[in-house]
RNA sequence: GCCGGUGUAGUUCAAUGGUAGAACAGAGGACUCAUAAGCCUCAAACAAUGGUCCGAUUCCAUUCACCGGCACCA
């Protein structure tokens, strides 16, 4: 029973065109804390994250630079790798690029079987074009049928052959799927969205784009005019990664995986992910985990707007630790987040300090001055009102609940006045609580952690773990 | 425009058809193991209007405000 316990987590990969933001960020640290807790439950964790390589845009970017968009991407990829050492990521994270020769086999392979299974086919596709602008435009970009920029010229009509895929086979499929399995996405109410989107009918999508127009992706199987529309490429990366189909034996010891997303990605990853697995006659994902934006003082974080907070600006400030913290409890998981750097530094300042780091600092002093030795800490689990939350990837109700017992902690030493009565028995039963403490907080804080750990196990009061902040 | 959601103390959130809970921020107090931290006490809120009900913050309707989704954008 225990031989077989595996656990694949992923998160989406994140277009190469920019620089990582905090919101890819949280998306990380959330999948990293759950990887961490299954690990620490006995399960073989497949951590999964990468970078998604194709596409029209980094076409563009790269020629704009006078590059190769091989070149380019190469270039960018190493600002998303170090973000396992940025964010003290697991150690063993496996990292996918969608220009990973390996992937873009698997994508093949992927794109042949959905053909032979009759949900790929060829279509005249119409584009509308603006001569003045010399690029195709879409129907939001006119106005009374005209492009906005030229609105004297007319628009041209353009025929392409694209391929296409059948999504509209699935609705039924994905209806019921959901139906049978109304835990699929979390939070529930995001499943409902797309369940709407989908009762109102699918249309079917083009999945592959004229060469060469745009040559920048995977070639699509037995036809060298076309590549494939870079999503259905990158979608793939989920089963890709732990080697389907060459490895059939890996892939069924991980699949089905447990997503996590952002809600810009409910569709793509709940319906059309699902159906293109469908379609290939493979089991759909295990659960989808959807997280909401973060903002910077109740606007939307833009380059343009210079109020973009970086994870390394929140690490360099604070500590990584810290950020792990910000993200996991002061962040709300799954609605829409406003940060401001006062807010950060009031939380610092009230959790971290006064609260984790100050209760490490008194219960360990009591230890150091009036314990000979270490308390002996038997092997420590988590408490199962913890582990129910995490089993259900509620990471900020986790977090509170550690809060609390970090709360009930600072209340018995004020009623328990050991520094009064000397009574070694209560100041050993403080470190064993504040033992647990410390392990629970494993999965969130690893750093932290450790360093409790082995502040208990030397009996020594450490150095100021949050400093407080009063600038 | 269509569909869905939300509106609770200064802030962020919770619960509930019958005295609305907490955390942070604020005020005060006794203590001292601790990072002027911790503990105790205090102050502070149900968007508006109408309806159902013995009774509504909770259910219904309307209004106002805010947010999300409405597909080839990767």
């Amino acid at each position: 029973m225990s031989q077989n316990k595996s656990f694949y987590i992923t998160t989406t990969l994140p277009y190469v065109n920019a620089e990582p933001h905090i919101g890819f960020a949280m998306e990380l640290i959330h999948a990293d804390i759950i990887a961490r807790y299954k690990e620490l439950c006995g399960f073989e964790v497949f951590f999964n994250t990468g970078t998604d390589e194709h596409g029209l845009k980094l076409y563009q970017k790269a020629l704009g630079f006078g590059e190769d968009p091989q070149a380019y991407v190469d270039r960018y990829v190493t600002r998303f790798k170090e973000l396992k050492d940025v964010l003290g990521l697991k150690e063993d994270l496996h990292f996918i690029r969608t220009t990973d020769s390996q992937h873009k086999k698997s994508a093949q392979n992927f794109w042949e079987l959905c053909d032979k299974n009759g949900y790929i086919y060829k279509k005249l596709y119409k584009t509308k074009y603006c001569s003045g602008c010399e690029l195709e435009r879409l129907d939001h970009d006119l106005i009374n049928g005209k492009c906005f920029l030229h609105p004297n010229l007319d628009i041209i009509f353009l025929e392409e052959e694209n391929y296409f895929f059948k999504f509209s086979a699935f609705e039924k499929p994905l209806l019921d799927f959901y139906k049978n399995n109304p835990d699929f996405v979390i939070p529930n109410y995001r499943l409902n969205e797309i369940r709407v989107l989908i009762e109102r009918g699918l249309e079917d999508f083009s999945i592959s784009r004229l060469k060469e127009k745009m040559p920048w992706g995977i070639d699509v199987p037995g036809d060298d005019k076309h590549v494939m529309y870079v999503w259905f490429d990158a979608l793939v990366n989920y089963i890709s990664t732990i080697g389907w189909p060459d490895s059939m034996r890996e892939f069924e010891k991980w699949w089905p995986v447990v997503q996590f997303a952002g809600k810009d990605q409910i569709r793509q990853q709940a319906a059309m992910w699902q159906a293109m697995l469908m379609a290939v006659g493979l089991p759909p994902s295990r659960q989808i985990v959807i997280h909401g934006f973060i903002n910077y003082e109740g606007q939307k974080m833009a380059k343009s707007l210079g109020n973009v907070v970086s994870p390394q600006e929140v690490i360099a400030k604070y500590g990584l630790d810290a950020l792990r913290y910000f993200i996991a409890r002061e962040f709300n998981q799954f609605e829409d987040t406003d940060v401001s750097w006062d807010k950060l530094k009031i939380a610092y300042n009230a959790n971290l300090a006064n609260g984790l780091g100050n209760l490490v600092s008194r219960v360990m002093k009591l230890a150091e001055t009036r314990l000979s030795q270490p308390v002996i800490v038997k092997s420590l689990i988590f408490d199962k009102e913890l582990a129910s939350f995490l089993d259900k990837f509620e990471i900020q109700k986790a977090m509170n609940y550690i809060w609390m017992e970090m709360g009930d902690l600072d209340a018995l030493i004020q009623e328990k006045k050991p520094w009064e009565s000397k009574d070694r028995e209560v100041i050993a039963d403080l470190v064993i609580r504040l033992a647990q403490i410390g392990f629970s907080l494993t999965p969130f804080m690893p750093e932290t952690s450790a360093k409790i750990l082995s502040a208990i196990k030397e009996n020594k009061m450490p150095a100021s773990l949050f400093p407080r902040k009063d600038a």
